[in-house]
DNA sequence: GCATGATAAATGAC
DNA sequence: GTCATTTATCATGC
């Protein structure tokens, strides 16, 4: 019964709140420019985290649901892909 | 013709997880004794009993 | 009404 | 056994 109502309460901190946009630059960023293997390694997720401002948990759970909803839908994706892809072409020049 | 596709994950019913917490309460790591019980009460398999029970000590890691 | 982040089953590497 | 994943589902934001 305590139990019951503990996990509840627990599930609460799923409350969610969506990462700032300069986060979400960030970590679309690095995925489209790895897209031929978007698993940053665990040092690559901590710098993320700083850099994002949020933890390395978040970092992971960001990266599984893009992949999984990236692979199933690419079209949905495309444009997207696009604009990231042109945005690190500009960078390298630079 | 395709190797047997993954199983789709299924959520678990309240009294199902009810009884999982309780047993996971008296010990994190379930016998394999107590399991097959568990599991035939359950109506799932000894495989998912195992399973949960490792997400189950994963998930009281990532608590604390 | 879907997009998005977090969690719950299920798999596989080690 | 742990642990990083995949996948479906949940809960919320807007």
């Amino acid at each position: 019964a305590v139990m019951i109502l503990r996990s509840r309460f627990l599930d609460a901190r799923r409350k969610r709140r969506n990462f700032n946009k300069q986060a979400t630059e960030i970590l679309n960023e690095y995925f489209y420019s790895h897209l031929s293997n978007p698993y940053p390694s665990e040092e690559a997720k901590e710098e993320l985290a700083k850099k994002c401002g949020i933890t390395v948990s978040q970092v992971s759970n960001w990266f599984g649901n893009k992949r999984i909803r990236y692979k199933k839908n690419i079209g949905k994706f495309q444009e997207e892909a696009n604009i990231y892809a042109a945005k690190t072409a500009v960078t390298a020049t630079n | 013709m395709h190797t047997r596709s993954r199983k789709k994950r299924k959520p678990y019913s309240k009294l199902q997880l009810a009884e999982l917490e309780g047993e996971f309460m008296v010990n994190e790591f379930i016998t394999r004794q107590r399991r097959r019980e568990l599991s035939d009460r359950l109506n799932l398999s000894d495989q998912q009993v195992k399973i949960w029970f490792q997400n189950r000590r994963m998930k009281k890691k990532r608590l604390l």
